[in-house]
Parts: C-alpha cells; structure tokens; sequence
DNA sequence: ACCATATTTCCAAAATAATGGAAATATGGA
DNA sequence: TCCATATTTCCATTATTTTGGAAATATGGT
C-alpha cells in the first residue's frame, strides 16, 4: 500500500463523526446500511452526513451501493486490512527487548480481553 | 480502548510527517531513534519536529526517554494493537457474503504479498 | 406530469490544525 | 561559571477542515 492511500484512510478515520460511521457498518458487513439509518443513528444534519460519507468512501473505506432512492454503504474489509498491515510493516526488527513481547502472535488459547486478540478483518 | 482514545491515536497518525515518524520508529523498536535522527532523516525543523512528536507523545504511540541531551522516541506497540483491536472489532457479524473471505485469517502455507499477511505487532 | 422521499452538492462562515523563527530550557563538559 | 549542543515552548501567521441551510438531483409512485 502506498503511503498517499494509507494517509488517506487514516485522515477518513480521523474524526468523530466518520469513526462512528465506519464502526457502525463494521459489524454491518456487506449489506451495509443506508445513509438515512446512519443518520437517524447519529442524528446528523443530512449533509453533514454526506461530507462524512464522501470523505469516507474517497479514502477508500467504503463502497456504496443505491437500491431504488436509498444508498447504501459497507464498509470495505479489503481497503481496512490494507490499511492496519501498512502500519504494522516491519515491524520487530530491532531485537531490544520490549518489542517480541507484544509483536509475537497471541496464543490461541486462553485468550485475553478482546482488545487484545484481534485477528485479521 | 475507549473512542476518544482511538480518535487521538488516528488524528496523530494522520498526517505525513507523523506517519513518516512513526513508521521510521516502528522498526527501530524499543531503543528508537533520537529527534535529531528523526529530524534530520526527514529534514524538519526542529520547531516543527517538535510539534509533531509531542502530537504523537500526546496521542500515546510514543514513548520519550532522555539519554544525556538527547530525547530518544519509540514507537508504542501496546497503543498500536489496541488501535488495531479497536478498529476491527465486531467484524465478521453479518453473515451476508464478502465478508468472510477477507476475514479469515491467512494460511501460514503460501503466504500472499507483504500487505496480506499481517501478524499482531 | 406531479408530488414525495432520499440524498447530494453548493458555498460561506466558523473551527481547528500546521508552520517555523526566535527565545527559552536542559544537560554536559572545560 | 561559561559555552556548546539538543530540543522544546511561544506565538502569530497561514492553511485546511468542518458545519449546515438552502437548492439541486435522483428515483419511484400515482
């Protein structure tokens, strides 16, 4: 992933509003949501909304599909995994201590909090 | 991890000389790098160098630690994971397809490019 | 053709973030 | 104490982003 798209993604996050929408069509999958439920979820002006959902879908973390006058948006699994596997590149090269403590995978049993097993998008 | 949390950690990572900050520093690990590298590898000046590493100090995906005259700064692998945890949390809910071919996590055998096989930091 | 609903675009005002020179602080050494 | 190096804080200027009302566009139903 290139850096310009990996900026963008995170400036799409960055802010209140668009990191309640995306959290919101996350568990949402592929059907998505409609702009109006996203709306109404967050109590936004309407083109607030808009703002935010062309900021987020021009970063790449969305797609948009319109079934009859409703549009609806999904979050894009794809362009997220993208996004975190750039962040983490090259990760634990140095062999200082304090890295391979957090970077090694957790163990698949006895799982900690949620915060603390994510696993792939 | 909390939202307001998350949010900072985004806002400090979104922006180009941040994100070319912390990516300089995530294969440096523990031991990091001194702002004068930093400043230096990026050509910044030092007020400016300054802003930003408090912006990310401040947003909890840098550690400081002064040897002598020199601020060293590390990337902070425990803030990264839980950004990491907290945006891919509650994924994989619906059901609906597109979901989870991405979702599942990658075959050790056969690994794709460098972007798709990501590990937990 | 006309009306209603869903959502977007336009745009100007308001809010927020970034820049970098100059002065200040911190540390170490002679 | 005095000087040099490393880095930060101060702050005014500039740049960018966000907001939301009003008007425009898109679609479907009658």
């Amino acid at each position: 992933m290139e850096t310009k798209t990996a900026l963008t993604a995170l400036t799409g996050l960055a802010h209140t509003t668009r990191l309640s929408i995306f959290r919101l069509l996350v568990p949402a999958g592929a059907p998505g949501l409609a702009a109006g439920q996203l709306g109404e979820a967050l109590r936004l002006p309407p083109a607030t909304l808009s703002f935010h959902l062309k900021e987020l879908r021009h970063a790449g973390l969305l797609t948009q599909r319109r079934a009859g006058r409703t549009l609806y948006y999904a979050a894009d699994y794809t362009a997220m995994n993208a996004l975190l596997a750039y962040l983490t590149e090259n990760c634990c090269q140095a062999d200082a201590g304090g890295c391979e403590a957090v970077c090694a995978p957790v163990p698949a049993r006895k799982r900690r909090s949620s915060s603390a097993t994510r696993r792939p998008l």
